[in-house]
DNA sequence: CTGAAAGCGCTTACAG
DNA sequence: CTGAAAGCGCTTACAG
C-alpha cells in the first residue's frame, strides 16, 4: 500500500551480518539470559551492520509480537488544543508532554474519534486505542460505560480527575477538593464569618459531590453554609443572601463567582466589604476589580505528571498484582487566599 | 507481556459468525469488488457478531499487514506544549487537531526523540515514526539530514515553513514573506519614506533569505533599505540609523522589533515619529506603547490545514504519481498595517 | 552459543 | 460465493 522501499528489516541485517534473524532481535533487545550467550564478536558484527544501516524496529510488528511499543494514548473528551480550552488542558498538555519525555514514550492523541452530542466516542469502529500501551483520560465530563468497558477489557488508563461514578474500579488522579474547602471554609470562620452560602451549579460529578460534603461538613463549626443550586438565571441570589444573612459567598468555580459579583454588584451590594467572595476551584487568571480572587491553585502539571507515572506503573505491573499499587490517587491543591475573602464586617 | 485478556477478534468473530476468518476480515473492510461477493445474509450474521462483541480491529496488525493507518505523526524540534512554545505552536497545533478531526486521522507526538543539543533527534533507535502513515515536521530550524533521509526512504511528510536546504525535493507548506515584504515596503514610500534599515540576526533559513531578498528588490525603488546584521548588543543602532539618514526601521520579527524600540528610544528618539518601526513577521499580541505593531498576519491555522491536507494527498499517491502534485507550496499571509509604520516626518 | 519454527492479528492473492 | 494459505516484521520458546 504505503510501499515501503527504503525499509531495511531484521532480515536484511542478519544476511549482511551473517547471522540468523532471531540472532538480530536478540542483539537488538539484549537480551542475555542464562539460556542465551551471544559472544561480544557477533554482537559487534550484528551492531555494525546496523549502524551502517538506516534500520529502526517495525513497531507495528513488535507490538505484534506482544512488546510495549512505548506510546501512551491521549483522550479527551473535547478538542484540547484550541484557544479556548488552552486554559483548562494546557498546563495538564504540558505536564503530559513532559512526563512522556521522562518516560521516553510517544503520545497517540485520538483526534479521530467520531464527535456525539458534543463529546468524542472513545470505542468506535477503527480506534486506534490498542496501539497504545495504555491511556490517559482527561476531561470534565466521562462516560460512565467507557470507564467500564476499560476496565472489563483491562486495558490499562488513569483518568484525570477523581472518577468514581462507577462501580467499577477506576484508576485516576485527581486534587482533593474536600481538603481544600474545609482550609477555606476555617479561614472565613477566623475572619469572623457565621454563616455563608455555597451557590453551585447541582452538577453530578465526583468533586461537585466532594465540595459539597465539605460544606456540609461545616455545619457544626462556626460557620454555617447554606448550599444554593443555580441556573442560568441568578436574579434571586441578593434576596437569598440578605434572608440567610450571609457575610460569604462561596461558589463552585471561578466563572460563576464572576457572575455572583456581577448581579451583587448590581444590586449595590459593597464587595467585598459587604459580602467575602471565594470560588471552591482554580482561580489562577481570574480578578474581581483587580483584585485576585480567594479560592484554590491546582497543580495541574503535577497532576499530568502523577497520572502519567501511574499509568506507567499499571502497564508494567502485571494485572494479578494490580491490587498492590494505589490506583487512586488525591493530590493536595494549595489555598489561594486571594484579596476577596475578608474580615467580616471589614471595609477596606 | 501486557496480557490482553478482554481482545476479541477476527476468528473469534468468525467461530460465532460461522464463517472464515477471511470473510470476516471482507465484510469488515467493506471488500466487494468483481471476484468477491458477498450474500447479504452472511454480512449481516457477520455484522452481528461483531455488534454485540467488543471487537475492534488491531491497529498493529492491520498495519503490518500493509493497510494505511490513519496515523499522522507530529514531530516538533522544540518542546510544543510548553506555556512559552504556545505562542508559535499553539495556533499550529490547534490547526492540526482541527485538520486531523476532518480526515479521521489520529496525530501521534514523537515526544520519546532524545534532545541533543537542544533540538529532538528525528531518527534514532526506536524511533515510532512507522507507525504513522505520513508526518508533518515543525520547527524554526530543522535538520537537513532529516530531511534527506526522509526523502530516500520515501517516508511521507510535509515540513511546515519554507524548505530549500537541501538539494533533495522537500514538500513543505510555508508562507511567502517575499510577497508580504514586498507590500510592507511599497507602503512605506507611500508615506514617503525614502531611507530604512533591515535589522536581522543574520540566520540561515529560507524565510531569512526571502526578506533579504525582498529587501535587496527594493533598490530600485522608491525606498533604500540597508540591511544590518546585529548581535545581542543593539548599541550601535541609533549611529547606524542616523548615519543612513533612515526614517523606518524593519526588523526580522517583533521580538526583534521590541528591543530596537527600547534602545530607539532610550536614544531618546520619538517613535513612530521620527522612526517608523515594522516587523517582518507576525505581530499579534505584540504592542509598542498600546500601538499595534506594524508588520504582518500569518494565517498559521490554515497553514496547519494545508500541511495535513497535502500530507494526506502524498500519503495516498503511489510514489511514482508524485510528479503530478504541487508539493512545495506557499500560503499568501496579510499585512497588518498596524500603528508604529506612520507618514514619514508624522508627529501624531 | 545459534537457528528453524510458531505465532501475534490482519489482508490479499489464489484456489476451489 | 468462500476458505486455506502465505506473508507483513517481529519475539520467544524450543531444539540442536
Amino acid at each position: 500500500m504505503t510501499g515501503k522501499p527504503g525499509k531495511v528489516t531484521q532480515r536484511e541485517i542478519a544476511r549482511i551480518a551473517g547471522v540468523s534473524q532471531t540472532t538480530v532481535s536478540m542483539v537488538l533487545n539484549d537480551r542475555d539470559g542464562s539460556n542465551i550467550r551471544i559472544p561480544d564478536a557477533t554482537r559487534e558484527r550484528v551492531r555494525r551492520a546496523i549502524e551502517q544501516s538506516t534500520y529502526v524496529a517495525d513497531p507495528a510488528a513488535r507490538r505484534l509480537a506482544g512488546l510495549d511499543n512505548k506510546i501512551l494514548g491521549v483522550f479527551t473528551y473535547e478538542s484540547a488544543l484550541t484557544p479556548e480550552s488552552m486554559d483548562f488542558y494546557g498546563p495538564l498538555l504540558n505536564g503530559i508532554e513532559r512526563a512522556a519525555e521522562g518516560l521516553g514514550c510517544d503520545l497517540l492523541f485520538f483526534t479521530s474519534s467520531p464527535v456525539e452530542e458534543g463529546r468524542r466516542r472513545l470505542f468506535h469502529r477503527n480506534t486506534r486505542l490498542r496501539l497504545a500501551d495504555g491511556c490517559v483520560l482527561l476531561g470534565q465530563q466521562m462516560d460512565g460505560d467507557d470507564l467500564e468497558r476499560l476496565v472489563t477489557e483491562q486495558f490499562p488508563f488513569v483518568a484525570v480527575g477523581r472518577r468514581d461514578e462507577t462501580d467499577a474500579h477506576v484508576p485516576y488522579v485527581g486534587i482533593d477538593y474536600g481538603a481544600l474547602t474545609d482550609v477555606l471554609v476555617a479561614r472565613a470562620a477566623e475572619l469572623g464569618h457565621e454563616r455563608a452560602v455555597y451557590v453551585h451549579r447541582d452538577r453530578d460529578s465526583p468533586t461537585a459531590r466532594d465540595r459539597l460534603a465539605a460544606v456540609a461538613r461545616a455545619e457544626g463549626g462556626p460557620l454555617h453554609v447554606t448550599p444554593a443550586a443555580v441556573g442560568d438565571d441568578l436574579s434571586g441570589l441578593p434576596g437569598l443572601i440578605a434572608g440567610a444573612a450571609a457575610t460569604v459567598v462561596f461558589a463552585e468555580d471561578a466563572f460563576l463567582l464572576e457572575d455572583v459579583a456581577l448581579v451583587l454588584g448590581e444590586a449595590g451590594l459593597d464587595l467585598p466589604g459587604a459580602v467575602s467572595l471565594a470560588a471552591l476551584a482554580e482561580v489562577r487568571g481570574h480578578r474581581l476589580n483587580e483584585r485576585p480572587l480567594s479560592g484554590f491553585h491546582l497543580p495541574r502539571q503535577q497532576i499530568a505528571a502523577e497520572a502519567l507515572a501511574l499509568l506507567q506503573q499499571l502497564i508494567s505491573t502485571p494485572p494479578e498484582e494490580h491490587g498492590t499499587v494505589a490506583t487512586q490517587r488525591l493530590l493536595q491543591g494549595e489555598v489561594a487566599f486571594g484579596d476577596t475573602l475578608v474580615a467580616r464586617g471589614g471595609a477596606r
